[in-house]
DNA sequence: CTTGACTCCGTAGTTATGTACAGGGTCTAT
DNA sequence: ATAGACCCTGTACATAACTACGGAGTCAAG
């Protein structure tokens, strides 16, 4: 079977060979198999892992999460019922954050939308509703 | 007039101490006046500035990008569109996370809708599916 | 006046995500 | 068989945004 240096590797997958040595240090990729030298010798299969790395990286995901999402199949005792019950958790935290991100979206729209986009900063109602928007009413 | 301790100021904004340190040391609040003991002195009005950071950064600003909206409103020759057009990049942003999201969210799903949640992993089609399900977007 | 909470400054540590050497060894094409 | 590209480990540095600590001075209540 075809086998990868780290150095294609990392040119396939779009990172640079220090991201994939440290994204085994951290487990995110299991560690290759050696050549005599100690060269790592990567499946193709690798590739694939390092761009699920990086796209979930992309939507927002930490690398640890990216570790929970990983370890849904890499953990050889979990059963169906587990692995289903991780995803939908992800499900639940990918919801969580569009809620967040939409409520910043609506914030800033509305603040953008009071903003005529004329006039001297010292007018500007977008300062002044962040400013005026922040009252917790402390305690 | 009403003045605060470092402490009082930071318990009422919602930060730590160290915090409020640490905004000053990046410009991000002016130095406020001193007693005769060193101590800073703060007006009311800086818990409303802390706060203002506190948000900006929930809505996605860095505290860099939270300096410039800042400097913006003291210099005279910047307008409102300059604040507003750093708003509606932000909200681009964010309309763009939400994107990502929801299609790695659809993807999850699919992926837990063709799961039964029961037998063992080896069956289980989320374990299949994840790796060429998720990259195949690849952007 | 004592005590305990608070403040000062400066420096160093932390988490997250990488990047960049340094000082070696290895592989491959000519 | 040698040049040049690659790989190895380990450590150090980078950036954001804090957070903690040490040692000393200050304040307010009792």
């Amino acid at each position: 079977m075809e086998t990868l240096t780290i150095g294609k590797l990392a040119r396939r997958a779009g990172v640079g060979v220090e991201t994939v040595r440290f994204y085994e240090r951290k487990g995110l990729i299991p560690e290759p198999p050696r050549r005599p030298s100690g060269y790592r010798q990567y499946p193709l299969v690798a590739v694939r892992r390092i761009q699920f790395i990086r796209r979930a990286k992309e939507l927002g995901f930490t690398l640890t999460e990216v570790g929970e999402l990983l370890s849904l199949r890499v953990d050889p005792r979990t059963t169906c019922a587990d692995v289903r019950g991780r995803a939908e958790a992800k499900v639940a935290d990918i919801d969580d954050k569009i809620l967040a991100l939409l409520y910043m979206k609506s914030a800033l729209v509305r603040l953008t939308e009071a903003c005529t986009g004329s006039g001297p900063t010292s007018e500007c109602p977008i300062l002044e509703a962040l400013d005026a928007e922040v009252d917790d009413g402390d305690r």
